[in-house]
DNA sequence: TAATTGTATCAATGAATGTTGATAGATTAA
DNA sequence: TTAATCTATCAACATTCATTGATACAATTA
């Protein structure tokens, strides 16, 4: 049976399927779909996003380092409060990662 | 602060925050992931599945249990080889998901 | 009938990871 | 300086869940 682009394994660099498997992932826990969504309106500090979604702050920081390292998010130290440590969304990384796994669901092959 | 739709955590009915966290822990799982993106391209038995996949015979009907309980896909019974069932995808329930999910990553609140 | 094939279910296991508490470091305020 | 605030890190715990082996059930074939 020829081999579906679907099933294979094999290769040593991550093909796409690994790729938005990856994203899945990192999106399925709910907090992070909620911090993600969250930044998406705008920029915030880290206290703000414990806060509004009812969390411990070291939990916070924990799932932002997640979505950080994934490259979904940015941070930066704030210019006025410098204790503060601004997180944003990558708006463009998002889309990218969005639009990849769209084509594994719904785009033609 | 006025709490962020993206926060709300309430109420008892499922909100849409919540169907999308699921739909992606169910894709989050890479065989699924290949599994639906294997019978998007036309139906199948679980023994091509399986086999295309390869992983065993019991995994798969796991697999397949889990995405079909979701909604993702169906089930019947083949009608010249009665032992076999074709599993197929319902690509309306994935579109509905899939267009969810985009609400909370790509399209503007 | 008996044997084979295709599929589903069950219990057990092991690995991954979300969560918590404690704590350290950096910055600002008193 | 001292205290308070903001964030990150670490170890320990708890839970989820993918995987495996064994087995049961249904349909087909000999």
């Amino acid at each position: 049976m020829k081999k579906s682009p679907c099933c294979q394994n094999g290769s040593k660099e991550k093909n796409d399927l690994e790729k938005a498997t990856e994203f899945l992932k990192i999106l399925s826990e709910p907090n992070r779909l909620k911090v993600l969504c969250f930044l998406r309106e705008k920029d915030r500090c880290v206290c703000d996003i414990w806060k509004a979604l009812g969390i411990q702050q070291n939990l916070a920081s924990h799932h932002l380092k997640v979505l950080k390292d994934f490259g979904l998010i940015d941070s930066r130290q704030d210019k006025d409060e410098g204790r503060k440590i601004i997180y944003s969304s990558d708006k463009a990384a998002i889309k990218k990662y969005a639009t990849l796994l769209n084509n594994f669901l719904i785009t033609n092959l």
